[in-house]
DNA sequence: AAAACGGGGGT
DNA sequence: ACCCCAGTTTT
């Protein structure tokens, strides 16, 4: 059975990570929002931290917010601060302080979607639900799919996620594949010989049937997940919000700074940028909610 | 359905 | 300079 196989692998030869070693459902909410599109290695300290700074919900919920946006300096995506603490707040008002444990209820809260939702329902709570981030859905894929065919739509792969799970180990399973496909199973170069499960993986078999006809094929490799801009980072959109998040972050006290000044600031570092559209990204970032305006003052919101 | 949203580290 | 990486919200 691949399921027992990979538990017992994962068991043995799983990483120990700080977020597997509690069910408290705040610090999987803040582990699990910070690994949004974020590396394993770069979250390890900020979640320390995080929680050091933060360590209960109602702390999270009551901190000034520009404290919670200075505190996610390095992980990037900055609006997962805010949904952090909005969820925090909600959890606090519309829950009476007891953290939901409903996927469904979950995937209400600002900032889950349907991965972070799963995982929050069963990594705090043992619950046996089937979800995918990209590292499941790379070994879903190549387990369970056919190697000639198209790959199947999420909802089918998730079906057939949910058909694994043995009885009351959720959590093992889930950890475990995500743990296989991000050490073992990865993107480009898969470690088919170290791997727990090949004698049971269709894209293997393919590629060894392949092999015999002396008709290689390489391994399956899932479409990337978004196109990289054509533009260079540098003097983009997100260049630009990114140094003026950081300006107002080291202002004392949260003081924020004259628009004006701000620009200025922001050009010192070496890149141009007319006021015009400099106002526009302050002004997105005010819509977002990553900085208040008040005439032409500028800071991270209380 | 597509765009927007960050940043660090490796190559 | 370019690549990769534990998704979600907005348009
Ligand atoms: S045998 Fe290879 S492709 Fe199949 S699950 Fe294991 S690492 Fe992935």
């Amino acid at each position: 059975m691949i399921a027992t196989t990979l538990i017992q692998w994962f068991s043995a030869a799983g990483r120990v990570l700080p977020w597997r070693q509690t069910r408290d459902p705040y610090r999987i909410l803040v582990s699990e929002v910070m690994l949004q599109q974020t590396q394993v290695e770069r979250v390890v300290p900020k979640y320390h931290a995080f929680l050091a700074q933060f360590p209960d919900i109602d702390t999270l919920a009551d901190a000034p917010t520009s404290a919670i946006i200075t505190a996610w300096q390095g992980l990037g995506y900055n609006r997962r601060a805010l949904y952090l603490q909005k969820t925090a707040q909600t959890v606090r008002d519309q829950y009476a302080g007891v953290f939901p444990r409903d996927v469904a209820v979950l995937r209400t809260l600002p900032g889950l979607g349907p991965y972070t939702a799963g995982a929050i329902a069963c990594f705090a709570y043992e619950q046996d639900v089937a979800f995918m981030d990209v590292n499941i859905r790379r070994v879903a894929v190549r387990l369970w799919s056919d190697p000639q065919a198209t790959i199947p739509a999420d909802q089918a792969l998730v079906t057939t996620l949910a058909t694994h799970i043995p009885a009351g180990q959720g959590w093992a399973f889930n950890q475990a594949i995500m743990e296989l496909g991000a050490t073992i199973c990865i993107a480009k170069t898969p470690q088919c010989p170290r791997c727990p499960v090949r004698a049971a993986c269709a894209d293997y078999a393919g590629r060894r049937a392949a092999d015999e006809q002396l008709q290689p094929i390489p391994v399956r490799v899932l479409k990337k997940v978004a196109e990289k801009p054509a533009q260079p980072f540098i003097g983009s959109n997100r260049y630009f919000r990114g140094r003026i998040i950081d300006l107002l972050r080291v202002v004392p006290g949260n003081g924020g700074m004259h628009q004006s000044a701000l620009h200025a600031a922001v050009v010192a570092l070496g890149e141009p940028i007319e006021p015009a559209a400099f106002d526009s990204i302050v002004t997105k970032l005010a819509s977002d909610g990553l900085v208040v305006r008040d005439g032409e003052h500028v800071q991270l919101p209380q």
